[in-house]
DNA sequence: GTCTATACGGCGATAGAC
DNA sequence: GTCTATCGCCGTATAGAC
């Protein structure tokens, strides 16, 4: 809420607290606009278009996290560590930002030609340094024969899928945002522990 | 392809068409329409909106599907046995329907007052007999304490969410639809097996 | 560069004539 | 049941004022 915001940055924060609120499709330029105080074209002016400036704001919104949740997957981390970490950091993340999962899903498939200029899946989906760790665990015994690919999978999906159906969690168990959060709180040791023992040999 | 189709039929044929080829955001009833041959307002006249259209088809095409997994689940199965015949028949389910998952997820995020009224959530959330049955073995001691809110969560989440990024899985692996489909196939023993190995006392 | 006014084509939906 | 005409939105584009 600064004095002097500029024209780019009333747009920014307008846009990022209806996309928050209401998600990407419930959310219209003009109302954008409106609560920016601005004329709706500046939109197209400053960002060349609502799916745009929904990027900009995704990548402010997670761009520090995700860039560190990558530093985390190509650590020299022992391998146990180095999961633990990964899901507490990622879920950290993802508490900060309930409704980015559904964001990235939703732009998912409403332009699956896209996907490639989103940052966050870029963030979501780099391994392999991961999966060379896991394939030499896996030689030396260490660990049960695993493919990383799907061991990544396992590991985002139990992370993920959960804020993915948020709003169904929350309606079956009766649970306000701040019981949601500590629902979620306890999966980290859950996943981990999942995790951890499905790679014994 | 019948010869006498009703106008609701060359609609619904028409529309599974294109739903199941472009998804629920980038298909329009225009579109629908023209390739149904009959009025654009017809689509109203039959199904009241664009939405419930979509609702009328996922129905018909998961129906049967979805009750025979509440069945499972309500069983009288061994639980790994159980666990084993719920995991293979939802895969199967939604390799038939790959666009089911992005769609519920729409929904949820599109008008989230409607949760309740998607015969779908009733069928992907009702635990309540396998609750009884985690919490029956666990007093046993034949399985590790468990919460069974927490380990549906995470069956769900291994069986779904893999559908819900299946064009970036695709893209990132260059898979086809064949491709994916063998991918998918593999999960049903990887996610039994993480499943159970989570389960050890 | 920044901004306003206005218009364009497309969307889902509906009222009312036949 | 079916069709036409039209409504009120939407995201986007542009001409032109400052």
């Amino acid at each position: 809420m600064s004095e002097k915001a500029s024209t780019q940055e009333k747009i920014i924060e307008s846009a990022t607290e209806l996309f928050l609120e209401k998600g990407f499709h419930r959310t219209s330029v003009r109302e954008i606009a409106s609560r920016a105080k601005i004329n709706i074209s500046l939109m197209n002016y400053y960002f060349r278009s609502k799916e745009m400036l929904f990027e900009t704001i995704i990548n402010l919104l997670i761009g520090d996290p995700s860039s560190s949740l990558k530093t985390i997957l190509d650590s020299d981390l022992e391998l146990n560590e180095k999961i633990k970490q990964y899901i507490c950091r990622y879920i950290d993340m993802l508490i900060s930002n309930p409704l980015l999962v559904s964001f990235v899903l939703a732009v998912l498939n409403h332009s699956p030609d896209k996907i490639t200029k989103l940052k966050v899946t870029d963030s979501l989906y780099t391994t392999e340094k991961f999966a060379n760790q896991l394939n030499a665990e896996s030689s030396k015994g260490n660990i049960r024969k695993t493919d990383p690919e799907q061991f990544y999978l396992n590991m985002l999906s139990l992370i993920a899928f959960p804020f993915a159906i948020k709003s169904l969690i929350n309606e079956k168990n009766a649970y306000n945002g701040i019981e949601f959060s500590k629902f979620i709180e306890l999966r980290k040791e859950i996943i981990y522990n999942t995790l951890i023992s499905s790679l014994k040999p």
